[in-house]
DNA sequence: GATATATTTTGGTCATACCAAAATCCACAT
DNA sequence: ATGTGGATTTTGGTATGACCAAAATATATC
């Protein structure tokens, strides 16, 4: 009686191989930006047809451990925390279809952002604060250029996930921008937004150089306040 | 960042027919459970040959869209936000095989549910209370028994992040507890142990109670202390 | 109706072939 | 030596067709 295998399958080929290939890209085997062996050569090495060693590569490629070129040897991508969530990007689709998913991500930033601010406040160092002016000024530099504030306005903010030191945070910011770039690229951006949205920033800034934490929060709130609004515009178009 | 197109190259026939059919399983055309078409149909369909249907499929299959299983046509399975955060995932593999990661994430966790209980402190209603309650109550009896205590453990710090409604925070904690569970596995387990985890739970639930945001947060941070001080012991046991 | 048996279906694997563009090589001019 | 342009090879993507073993299904038998 066969007890000793997988409930209801067998295994198949191709998930060894991608075992065998992945220890070795992840135990730096391979360097970073590194070309694997052609598919052909893979299949000798492995002894096993083109198929499975391309449904492999398929596998490694899905789990962003390579990328691959039409016409291009694969390249090992050595991964970081900002691949992650790269996974979740379907689940994350779906949930982005419903306004309510989209309202449940932006409420999930205003919490990771809420708490960042508080850190700052209580830890921001020289450094810190520093770049966070310098952000700042550009920021208020391109009040003008709507596409270029857009980028000074992820700027800004990306230096609030990095004040704590733990890489995780700058990842899970390059997600928030990625997930709800499609709706802050779809809102009207004009000056005027622009300067609110600046003076949301500046006020957080001061609130973290007071050292004044309950004002830091709420001005962080205002801020998601008024760009909700914007966000929110670009569903209600639909019915227009 | 777009992952069904290809950086640098043409469209690969494959990935239009990934999005066909995901667009189909999430937009619901087919139920949960339900049987796709087999490969030999979706190629008429598709007018593909099997070739790239096989690696459309292998696709969503990495993607946690279906379920193929050897002899039988491919499962849909409709994922939830709760997998989203998959702890196969090969980066959070490399992060964790190196302490470092795990404290990284461990901070991350920390960030998280101090928030969440700040959160819980001003939100939490009579049904979060009484959740809460019962969780404790169910893990002052697991104290004796650890395997138990540790289910009950997990199932307290649950309801926290149910507390906002948000479902994102559950997937989140899904994803905590699977990142941490080989650590927190190998630990040691003993009575006394779990009966400090339980008085910093019980801490955390009173200071909820008493709607006092600074002992929450300070409690939860204690018991993250004494946790690490656990956690932490498993990795320094190698060089024994 | 239950059960044993024959048939069909189906996913996994292999081998081969072709294409077009990219990478590479190489002779030739500078 | 250096650069340049064209021929050659490499390489990933795609298409066919075939075979296997086991699962699903249909059929026959009791």
């Amino acid at each position: 009686m066969p007890s000793t295998v997988s409930p209801a399958g067998e295994a198949r080929a191709a998930d060894a191989i991608v075992e065998a290939l992945e220890r070795r890209i992840v135990g730096g085997e391979f360097e970073n930006q590194e070309r694997l062996p052609a598919e052909r050569e893979l299949m000798e090495e492995f002894g096993a047809s083109r198929t499975v060693i391309r449904e492999a590569l398929t596998t490694l490629s899905n789990r962003n451990l390579i990328v691959r070129k039409l016409r291009n040897r694969p390249v090992v991508r050595r991964v970081g925390y900002d691949t992650v969530l790269d996974a979740t990007n379907p689940v994350i689709q779906q949930l982005l279809s419903d306004p309510e998913g989209v309202r449940d991500l932006y409420d999930a930033r205003i919490f990771i952002e809420k708490g960042l601010v508080r850190n700052a406040v209580e830890n921001a160092g020289r450094d810190d604060i520093k770049s966070l002016k310098a952000s700042l000024a550009a920021n208020k530099e391109a009040i003008e250029e709507s596409d270029a504030f857009y980028a000074t306005d992820v700027a800004f903010h990306r230096v609030l996930y990095t004040i704590g030191g733990n890489p995780i945070f700058p990842a899970i910011h390059e997600g928030f921008v990625s997930w709800l770039a499609p709706h802050w690229a779809r809102m009207e951006r004009l000056p005027e937004h622009n300067a609110r949205i600046y003076e949301a920033h500046e006020a957080i800034y001061q609130a973290i150089l007071e050292r004044d934490t309950d004002e830091a929060e709420a001005a962080l709130l205002r801020h998601f306040d008024i760009a909700w609004e914007f966000v929110k515009s670009t569903f209600d178009k639909r019915t227009g």
